[in-house]
DNA sequence: TCTGGGGTCCTAGGACCC
DNA sequence: TCTGGGGTCCTAGGACCC
């Protein structure tokens, strides 16, 4: 196992022992507060949070607020109990999708293996480079010496012969850092880990674990398996003993496609009126039909997410008997689902619409609608009204067009928004 | 000022079919 | 009279990840 955090800058320079190790995981270092830092030069060395609103957590936090003990997924009260000084920024997904687009780039030049885990994570396999960049210690240091020097970022990158392996030692060089296991050091690099630093092991896993006695991934590997199903399952037992071994064989998986595309937001204060909770199933509806018309998609459930304010949370799904990805069928289905909970003085603190079932757009048959019959075989109203406002805010902006219903409820008449949204469009004369 | 928002996967029960 | 067995689809909830 070798530690090289400090390695030059420079590919090829690598001499540690990598055999036998296919499998590279590259993690972006605080992603989210870096590309905030790299926007606004004059915050770094402060400490910088991600995140907010008024019920927000931390969403990245920089190292120099980690310091004081602020952590992702903390709430933002509680960050700010920690640190005071902090800058707390909102999150601006456009800029870190962005950013991510270019380390993913910079990764599909070393191989087109790259499995994107998240916008600031993805696995590569390079068994396949090797004859052209050389061993796998050698890309390792030569990706992190490229995003750093095309980027401004740092990233830390594991390197092992299985995927998560590679995760557990990315975790473990961190921040600025690469570490190498070799074939030969697998065993001996996991087994005094923790349960809990293994992948897929959580708060109640690992709670169920320690019950049994399990504390390190050593423990683990030498309980019987029919003792493991019993305290977490069946799939996740298997699971778990085979990576205590060492043993992951799940390949590099480069074109993963999306199963569910979903929105919910949690409410700056608690809804109670039906038409407000339909307001927000609309809003949601509006998003979430516009993200599976942008890709292409139509979807063959719909389901909503309701959570009350004590944090009790219910989900309901239907099926339809067709596909869609109109942003009315979306809503009236969402609208009816939430109906049929018949609550009674609801406290609503988070309304969520999400879409699921997802096929191709052409790889689905055609639904005769009544709409279709009438029309003389013209594609159904919705589905053009829903083109027409894609059109719309595509040229003019997202706010260019707008459901009535949702208008004034950020104080916002129509016209100002388009005019607003318009400065930030793409420049076409209309 | 307790507890975001985007996802994946698993389980368990019931309906339904052959 | 005493109730098969396997497979698939659907639904609700929950664990987990970043």
């Amino acid at each position: 196992v070798g530690r090289s955090a400090d390695l030059p800058r420079t590919a090829g320079l690598f001499d540690g022992d990598d055999s036998g190790c296919p499998m590279l995981h590259v993690d972006m270092d605080a992603f989210f507060a870096s590309v905030e830092i790299k926007k606004r030069p004059e915050l770094r060395g402060r400490p910088v949070v991600v995140g907010g609103g008024q019920r927000g957590v931390v969403a990245a936090a920089s190292y120099e607020a980690r310091r004081y003990g602020v952590r992702s997924a903390m709430s933002m009260s509680q960050a700010l109990r920690r640190c005071p000084q902090a800058v707390v920024l909102p999150p601006d997904r456009a800029a870190y999708s962005a950013a991510s687009a270019q380390v993913m780039a910079i990764l599909r030049d070393v191989t087109p293996l790259v499995e994107p885990l998240s916008l600031d994570e993805a696995f590569l396999d390079v068994s396949g480079a090797v004859r052209l960049y050389g061993r796998p210690g050698a890309i390792a240091a030569a990706i992190r010496a490229r995003v750093v020097d095309q980027l401004g970022l740092t990233c830390s990158v594991g390197v092992a012969p299985t995927k998560f392996v590679a995760k557990l030692a990315s975790a473990r060089c961190k921040p600025d850092g690469m570490l190498v296991v070799p074939a030969a050091g697998v065993l001996g690099f996991l087994h005094p880990l923790p349960v809990g630093a293994l992948w897929g092991v959580g708060a109640r896993t690992t709670e169920s674990l320690h019950r049994l006695g399990i504390r390190t991934v050593a423990d683990l590997s030498q309980t019987p398996i029919d003792t493991l199903r019993r305290a977490v399952g069946v799939a996740a037992a298997d699971h778990l003993f085979a990576l205590a071994q060492g043993i992951d064989p799940r390949p590099v998986h480069p074109d993963e496609v999306e199963k569910s595309i979903s929105a919910d937001r949690t409410l700056d204060a608690d809804l109670t009126a039906e038409a407000e909770v339909g307001r927000e199933l609309l809003r949601l509806s509006d998003e979430v039909g516009r993200r599976v018309r942008d890709r292409s998609f139509v979807a063959r459930t719909v389901g909503i997410k309701i959570r009350f304010a004590d944090f009790r949370t219910v989900t309901r799904v239907r099926t339809l008997p067709s596909w869609t990805a109109s942003t009315g069928e979306i809503y009236d289905t969402a609208l009816e689902l939430y109906r049929s909970l018949h609550l009674d003085q609801p406290r609503i603190r988070l309304v969520g619409v999400k879409c699921e079932g997802l096929r191709e757009a052409g790889a689905v048959p055609e639904q005769l609608t009544l709409d279709l019959i009438a029309g003389g075989g013209e594609i159904p109203t919705r589905s053009r009204a829903d083109q027409a406002i894609d059109a719309a805010r595509l040229r003019f902006g997202s706010r260019a067009v707008q459901s009535g219903t949702l208008l004034g409820d950020r104080g916002a008449p129509a016209a100002s928004s388009a005019s607003r949204s318009d400065r930030n469009a793409r420049s076409d004369p209309a």
